[in-house]
DNA sequence: AACTTTTATCGAAACTTTGTTAATAGTAAA
DNA sequence: TTTACTATTAACAAAGTTTCGATAAAAGTT
């Protein structure tokens, strides 16, 4: 279970990690709103817990930006008292809980629980998700791809390599793995079966667009350039 | 709004009465689970607030009872910080949300509203509606489909796909979960059944009109083209 | 620079999936 | 029992997808 904590009270920050660790959860921590967007952006998480007040950006504005590529993620905000006031309604940004500061940390530990329970239990979410990089939008659920909105029709196979290099967030994707969870535990070596599929994907995808997001990295295997 | 309040301890469920009246709700206060049980499936409500500790009958086992027969109805729990600990999760019982005493007035409110609010935008129970998409009208009732107002008579698998095509909304619908659903279980995937009812389909609903609404996703199955 | 290895590209062939029609089997009411 | 209708299967055509082999181009090595 990997959460990410974003609290830039440092003693706050610390207590929460000590016991989130201590209750078998694994805890990224960062300070400020600007580098979580870049966290949130890069990793994924079970759960993502979010301060209201943060420097260069809130918690609410976090939140937002977020839902917009990312609806199944449960976000948990904390607010303190005075805040809850205004803002008037915690959901309004789309964080699925939240928390009045103080709170006992078993409150917390058991709010994450459930929102990570409730989130794995739900029907659609993980397939429905679109996933978007960079200006590529794959909607799971249509089995559709766009790039800057111009849809972009994919085969079968295209559209399961394209899938596994987004999914994979411009990490590098080794060859072989691709071709095992492509075309099944066994297969014959002898082909340039991948090569030919990259090479339609680009034509696709890369060829009538400004930026070339396929990368190849030889010796190994392929890359979205992010 | 009409939330129905179950607590029973006197002074607290006339606090809470007191605030959420104030907070233009129309509030029903009850003081024991036996009571509970019988409003609850009597009248309907917006929402309820279940303490857990009630005399006859705990909050739990009234939530879980509940649930048997309302799905919809979001339901807070009121939990003392103490009964936290063994019940592990609240949400077991089908709660949607819970909070822990003592809590502010301020938070209570706003998460009812949160609740109703919620609940008021998941996507509904059409299951008697007609069910209306473009220019064809599905009376489920009487289990016959117009398109513009002529009247078209399938047979029932035709009629059976057609509404699954529809209350998809023009989402795709794979095909192994058309066969699923309609011809049950397990079904050999050697036929080409379902092409030929798409094409049957076709026929009565798409051929004598000018936009043709059934769409194929090649390798995935079928869509209505909204 | 010459050679080897790896990757890209292309077209044709093989294969799969889908569409269409027709024949056949099943079922329930006249 | 006959009739009318629905459901299923089969056979083939059409459309679309995948694979393969040949060759070109690029990258890495000596």
């Amino acid at each position: 279970m990997k959460v990410l904590l974003v609290e830039d009270d440092t003693t706050l920050n610390q207590n929460i990690k000590e016991y989130l660790m201590q209750e078998q959860f694994d805890v990224e921590v960062v300070f400020d709103g600007q580098i979580a967007e870049k966290v949130m952006k890069k990793t994924s998480f079970d759960c993502i817990i979010l301060d209201v007040n943060l420097p260069f950006k809130n918690g609410y504005e976090l939140c937002k930006e977020f839902r917009v590529y990312n609806k199944s993620t449960p976000v948990l905000m904390l607010t303190a008292f005075d805040e809850l006031e205004d803002k008037v309604n915690g959901f309004d940004c789309g964080a699925d809980d939240y928390l009045t500061k103080p709170f006992y940390m078993k409150e917390l530990a058991m709010r994450i629980r459930s929102l990570i329970k409730r989130n794995n239990n739900l029907p659609g979410q993980e397939t429905t998700e679109n996933i978007t990089v960079e200006d590529i939008v794959i909607n799971q659920k249509t089995k559709t791809v766009k790039r800057s909105d111009i849809e972009i029709i994919l085969t079968p196979r295209e559209y399961q390599i394209l899938l596994k290099l987004a999914l994979a967030k411009g990490e590098l994707v080794d060859k072989q793995e691709l071709v095992k969870e492509i075309w099944g535990g066994s297969f014959e070596a002898n082909t340039n079966t991948i090569e030919v599929y990259i090479n339609f994907l680009r034509k696709k995808i890369d060829k009538p667009f400004d930026k070339q997001l396929i990368k190849t990295k030889i010796g190994y295997g392929y890359y979205l350039n992010l």
